[in-house]
Order: structure tokens, then sequence, then C-alpha cells
DNA sequence: TATTAACACGAAACCGTTTTCGTGAATGGC
DNA sequence: GCCATTCACGAAAACGGTTTCGTGTTAATA
């Protein structure tokens, strides 16, 4: 086992000062030609690298970036992922995950093990936990401090940040306009309780586009799903012999998909009997029988423009606070289980 | 924005020095009671944290394990991380995801990144680039630097250190036999170019069920995908066209999904003239339909694994070189796309 | 020849901790 | 009242770098 070389090895070995050694390896115009040649070629020669624990110590920049959010299986989050670390490695940043399985705690535990020094900024999206007990004063004192924040997707306005998100309402407004044009008068909404932010929003785009067509709101047929990440077949299955719909907006890709197999079983056919449209276009959708049309979320810009933002605040010089929310335009993915 | 407080700020504030602080907020013995209350009441007060980047320099401890993955939009990539994260969570360390995006370069590039004190070990599972080019030098030259490695799934046996697999051969063993039991003769094998060591056990194992058997090999319908992410559907439409086969067994779910889709459209009916089975029991295999009868690889118990041996190693004492490998067992998770 | 500037390098501080060792003061024993 | 402990704390080195400033040597200038 050959031990990482440092800096004062090679001064040792070369009998010179380490400052002289650290210039040389910088291309110091201080250094003389000869010496900065044999320096660099020892340091070649042993493949030193520079240690980065003791730059950030120096620096006061550790060229990491936490990243927290509820869940990793997810593919939505995992687009994020990817597009944040795909942005952050271009700029030399590291990306650090943390999980908060959708717990207040744990988001908190997370945010202040990063918070002393392991990083230089945080992105997160807030877990449903946090949402429901509506505190935020972890993601306050971390910005109190002075490390840049970026919220993505579920954001909370009572904390001063940069924002990142797609427009929700719009999204739900365009799938339901969608619907209605196609004919179709009695819109599901299959969501969940309605603590989170992006629940929220979603049901405001549904109700503002039968509002906009003169329809009428049916509490009866918007259904509300105890979890979010597994829908409830039992309620799903009553819902559709109780209730007459000729179309569903379901919130996320999981409560689509499921509604459709549950209408199938129930001798439905898609798209001609009932449309569905989702939230999410995830691998679900894509590979759904028939493929389900779908609200893009755009996770990977979403990522990509959510480091943008914090890596230009870890660089920025100055002090003002000036923060941005950035909205990102929803697309409708048109698939097999609407007409056309 | 309230700057971070530092021993310094405390000992010059209550008139100490720097290292009665340090002692008193480790509880000492050395220093009285009076002057123990009084510092650390202070900061409490200020809210103290010790800085995790002054820790590590000291230590030479960072409590951070770099994890490198081909891809993290893929459910079996994500389940592991989740294990990992948990343990690693539960033992204080945090985890530095890095994607090596299925390429080679990248690959050494954010091992390199990581090898010079960001972390104190990695787990890694092997890109399809790298295991093309069957160039393992940075992985050598990382374990000779004595920084731990774990390889989980995609492995190699050319670097000596410990590993996590499922067992790919009996798992593919186990669903040919099944095929075969069920009265299939005709089973196809879909699969990809054989240099990932997984696509390669898998087809090991489905060889070794026809021979135990007595079934001959036919060529003809083992079928490789260019691409493993996504499959080839003309490819599938004329095989299924051509080949008259009665199950198919696919090293991956997208392959399984997309062949269950091209069959039934000509107009196969699952599983009564065809049977399904598929690697990877992730979200597509439970929502397909039909459901589809599949090869669990329990990522995140191979993530927990994985992160156990690991962090055995990092706060292991001795310099001792043993490495194991630990084979997990594969489940078969019936479902609608076989019988029974 | 004396002064000065350029050159090439080293000493030391610093980033924020931990930890070893040393030391002055208070206490105890005789 | 003298010596040896014990107590409570501080000084300083160390982790591995970066960077400012100082300095001895040489060469150029007056």
């Amino acid at each position: 086992m050959k031990q990482k070389i440092t800096l004062k090895h090679i001064a040792k070995e070369l009998d010179v000062s380490i400052s002289t050694v650290s210039k040389a390896l910088k291309n110091s115009e201080e250094i003389s030609r000869d010496t900065k040649e044999k320096i660099q070629a020892f340091a070649k020669l042993y493949n030193y690298k520079p240690n980065n624990i003791a730059i950030s110590l120096k620096n006061k920049r550790t060229k990491n970036i936490g990243v927290i959010i509820p869940d990793i299986v997810h593919h939505f989050f995992t687009t994020v992922i990817r597009g944040v670390e795909k942005f952050a490695n271009s700029k030399g940043y590291n990306v650090i995950v943390c999980l908060s399985d959708e717990s207040f705690d744990k988001e908190v535990i997370n945010m202040e093990m990063l918070a002393n020094g392991s990083i230089d900024g945080f992105i997160m999206s807030l877990s449903s936990g946090t949402q429901e007990k509506n505190d935020y004063n972890h993601l306050k004192e971390v910005t109190e401090q002075g490390i840049p924040l970026v919220l993505f997707d579920r954001i909370t306005n009572q904390v001063e940040c940069d924002k990142v998100v797609i427009d929700d309402k719009m999204g739900a407004y365009l799938a339901t306009k969608k619907l209605i044009d196609q004919g179709r008068r009695h819109i599901a909404l299959i969501t969940t309780k309605n603590y989170l932010s992006v629940s929220k929003a979603r049901a405001e785009g549904y109700l503002k586009a039968l509002a906009d067509n003169g329809l009428p709101v049916n509490e009866d047929i918007i259904l509300k799903m105890p979890s979010m990440n597994i829908a409830d077949e039992d309620l799903l299955k009553s819902f559709f012999q109780e209730s007459k719909v000729d179309a569903v907006l379901c919130v996320n890709e999981i409560f689509a998909i499921s509604a459709m197999r549950i209408a199938k079983q129930l001798g439905v056919t898609i798209p001609e009997d009932v449309c569905f449209i989702g939230f999410t276009d995830g691998l679900l959708s894509k590979y759904a029988n028939p493929s389900l049309t779908a609200i893009a979320q755009h996770g990977e810009r979403m990522g990509e423009i959510s480091a943008q933002m914090l890596i230009e605040k870890i660089e920025s010089e100055n002090e003002e606070e000036s923060y941005k929310t950035e909205i990102l335009e929803p697309t409708l993915i048109e698939r097999d289980s609407t007409i056309n």
C-alpha cells in the first residue's frame, strides 16, 4: 500500500520548502524554470494530487452540493438528480444525496449534518412531513447562515430563496382542457390529501379549467388517496362502480396506471369510454397499456436549472439578496389513453 | 447573516484558550465544572457546531462514502442507493453519488475526484464502457492507496476487493426451470451483447437449465439487443413473426415489457401462448399488463450489505487483506405473465 | 564602488479542529 | 515552612494545503 504523497514529502525529498513546491506546482512566476521542472516531474512521477479536504478548509469551499429529496426510488426525483449531477459535474462539483424519506425529522437531521461545512449549498424538495407540519425553521437557519438554497418542485413561500417549479396549475389546466375539448364532461380528479403543494396547485388548475368552460364541479368525482406512493385499489374499484365518469386526471403515474387497470377490469374501454391523463411522464406512462397521456415535468431540466442557480449563488461575490423563482412550462405528451 | 461560530470565537469571547473550549465541549475531566458549564452554555446559545472539514482534516476521516453507478434513472440502482443511504446514515456517513453514465472515462474522472480525500471508501457498479474496455487500473490504484472498495452487481474478478452480487446464473436457471416445468420447450432469451458480466451469467443459467433438462439450444431464439436501455422494436417484431417460441426470458424489464407488447400486437395471448419472465423486479413488472413474473434482485438489501462491508473495512484497525464476496439469492416473483 | 532592482526562494500565518505536553497555582503532608 | 501532588488550564504541533511577506543573492545602474 503506497501512501498518498503530500507537499511535505516532495519538499523534503527535493530539499526545498513546502511553499516552493506549492508554487512550482501552480506554475508560479516566482519559481525558476529549473526548479519548477524538477518539482513538476517529481510530482507527476509520484502521482501527486492535492488533498481536497485541506483545500476545502483553506478556501472555505468544498465544491460539494447537498441534494435532499424525499425519495429516490421515484422516477421524477432521479431525473432531477441526473440533471443536477450533469451540471454540477461540469462545474467541478460533487453531489451529496440525502433522503428525507418524507420525514420532517430526517430532513432536519440531514440538513444539520451537511450544514457544518460539508457542502457549499443545498438543493432540495420538501418532504411531505415537512409540508404537513408546515415548519421551515431548519431552512431558515441555513439561509441565515448564508448557505445558498434552491428549492424545487415541492416548495414553500415561507422561505426566501431561489425556487424552481413547473407550473403545476397550468399542467392540470392543459390536461383538463384537453379532455373537455374532446367532449368529456364528467372529468374525475384522483389526487392526494391536500397538504402537498403540488397536489394543491394541480387541483386548482383542474378547477379553473372546469370553471372557464362552464362545467360544474362535482365533489363526488374528486377522489383523495390516503397514500401517495400506492393507490388504494378498493377505493378505485368502488369509485368506478359508483361514479359515471368519462375522463380521469391523476396527479401521478401510479394512480393513473392503477386506475386504468381497475377500469379495464370493470369492462371500460380506454380511451373510448374513459380517457386518462397522468402527471409525471415516467417509464410507467410510456410502457403502460394503453400508453398513458401525461404531463411531462421535465425533471432533468429542473435539476440542471436548480444546479445552475445554486452554483451562481455560491460563486457570486456580492451579498445582495435577490431571489428568483423559475417556472417551467409543463408539456402534454399525447399517447393512447386519450383520443387522437 | 450570522457567521458560523468557531472555537476561536468562543475562546476570545470567554477569555479562555481554544484548547480549553475544545476540551470543555467534550466534557473533558481536565476542565473544572464551572468553566465547562460556562462554555457549554455559551456554545449552546450560539448554536456552535464543529466544522466537519476541519475534523476531517485532523482525523483523516471524512465520514463520506462515494457511490459510483452507471445510471440513476434505473429502478435497480436507485433501490441500491436507498439501501446504502439507509445503512450509511445509521452509522453517521453521508453518501456522495456520482454517475458514470456507462462511460469508462467518466468513471475514471469521478473516482479521481473523490479519491483525493473526499471519501473514506467506494461502493460501485461497473459501467458498461469499463466492462467492454476491460481496463480496471483506476480501481487498482484506489485499492493500492488503501481506500476500501466494494463492487456490486456489475463486478470483475480482476480486482481484489469485497463484492456483492446476486447469483444471476441461478436466477436465470430458476426462471428457465420454471418455464420448462410448465411444459415450455421453445424458450427464447432476450439479452444484450455479451460483455456485461450480468448478461453473461444470466445466459449461462439459461443454458444450464436447458442442458439439465435435455433441451437443445436454439441459437435462433437467442436475441441480442444493441442497446440495454431500450428495446429495438423492429427486431422484436420480426423475431416474433419468424420464430415459434412458447416462452421468453428477458435480462431486464424493459425488454420484457416491450416484448410483451409486440407479442400482444401480433395476436399472442399471455401467458397461454407465450409465457414471459423478466429480470429486475421493478415498478414496470408490477404494473405491467399482464403483470410480469420477475426475478427479484433485492437491490436494497444489496445496498445495505455493500455499505456494511465497506464501513467495516473503513473502521477496522487491522491491515490484513481479506476479501469476501457476498452472493445473494434471487427470488422468483410469480405474476400473471406465467401460468399459476 | 555604492545603490538598487530583480530574482528565487523560505518563514510563517492561516483555515478549524484535536491532543500532547508543560506550567503556575493551590493543596496536601510532614 | 518546604516539597510533592493534584488541579485547571494554555501553548503548540499537527492535519495539508495557500499565500503574504521578508530576505539573501545576483545583476544592473549611477
